[in-house]
DNA sequence: TTGATTCGCAACAAAATGTACTATAGATTG
DNA sequence: CAATCTATAGTACATTTTGTTGCGAATCAA
């Protein structure tokens, strides 16, 4: 039915993408613009102004592919806290040492004005909680929740402490955090455990 | 000692600020420019540049004015739980009903690539949690707290989740969100009270 | 009133942005 | 393989934005 792509377009996009992440990480939005992507890649300008009308087009597309390869398949086979430090550590890793780090704050505070970077983070960041999500419920099927556990608060907490000490607060994430952060969560599911 | 500073530089100056504040309201940091904050404020681009020559020196102050305003004196006279409500109300007021919830993103995503910024916002923060931490030491004075609360990640937590909803997650901040949360807080804070 | 400082304005240079056209290389079709 | 279509790089150019400078008028401090 559609006819296949010419290569050279997916060929373009793929590198001028990649740039503008490369420019997007080392100095902000405010530096991608078909100017610089062109120069740090190699393809003109005026193909840059064919693909990406719109600069805030570039951006969002850079933006979608930054968020984009971070799917992964949470673990649920238990106990819980063995599970949470999985899924967290994951997220740890992606925090500190890809792009991802420096990229996601971009992507927020674009999105305070632009509806589509909104919509990036968002469903980003529903993804993310849904691999929280499928931990916890995989706990609650082997009963180590306790009955009343507010499960959707922990979930969001779960993620909601990593992302601000690494974005907002500044300070870091470790192995010691982790294992702090883990506590306190198991700490509210699965009640008084060993008090 | 020093002597008074003429009044027309402080005249300009809130001028100036309080025009860029505006702009990063509504269109974020990207458009806050000289031209655009004089065009904006009437205060001429050449004064503009007299008083802030690099762009990102001007978008700091604008920053900073906009975090300053927001001191309270937290109440501490407990329960834990109405002194909870109330901090963290006033949070939730700040990021719905001020400018703070928009600008709040936008010196964020600067912080990813601006050493100042990151200190705007890095203070901002402990300033805020040194709010809360307050509210609980005052708690753990009264003997309301379990001996073993993890304190430390509470302060953390009671931040960071309003945080993330709002900026990251585009998730509301309304009463019914406080009042989980809250009780969640409390839970892991004074543990088993009512179960 | 006097001298110093700040401001707005205009003129200008330099750089970035946006648009149009052309020749060439690569892709697709029959 | 040949003919045709399509995307790209390169160039030229108009427009806008950015950054700098000099000067007269207004404001302030003494």
């Amino acid at each position: 039915m559609m006819k296949p792509e010419d290569p050279r377009l997916i060929a373009t996009r793929n590198v001028a993408l990649e740039g503008a992440l490369e420019i997007l990480n080392d100095n902000g939005v405010l530096a991608v613009t078909h100017g610089a992507v062109s120069a740090k890649t190699g393809v003109s300008r005026s193909t840059l102004y064919r693909h990406w009308p719109q600069i805030e087009q570039l951006r969002n597309d850079a933006f979608i592919r930054a968020a984009s390869p971070q799917v992964i398949a949470p673990k649920t086979n238990g106990p819980l806290r063995a599970d949470l430090t999985w899924v967290l550590g994951i997220l740890m890793s992606a925090l500190n040492e890809t792009q991802w780090g420096k990229i996601a704050p971009q992507v927020i505070s674009v999105a305070a004005t632009d509806e589509n970077a909104r919509a990036v983070i968002n469903e980003f960041m529903q993804e993310r909680m849904k691999y929280v999500k499928t931990v916890f419920a995989a706990a609650e099927q082997r009963g180590e929740l306790a009955p009343d556990a507010p499960v959707q608060e922990l979930i969001e907490t779960a993620i909601a402490v990593p992302y601000f000490r690494k974005l907002i607060a500044g300070l870091p994430l470790d192995h010691n955090w982790l294992e702090a952060h883990v506590d306190m969560l198991c700490r509210i599911a699965v009640g008084d455990e060993d008090r």
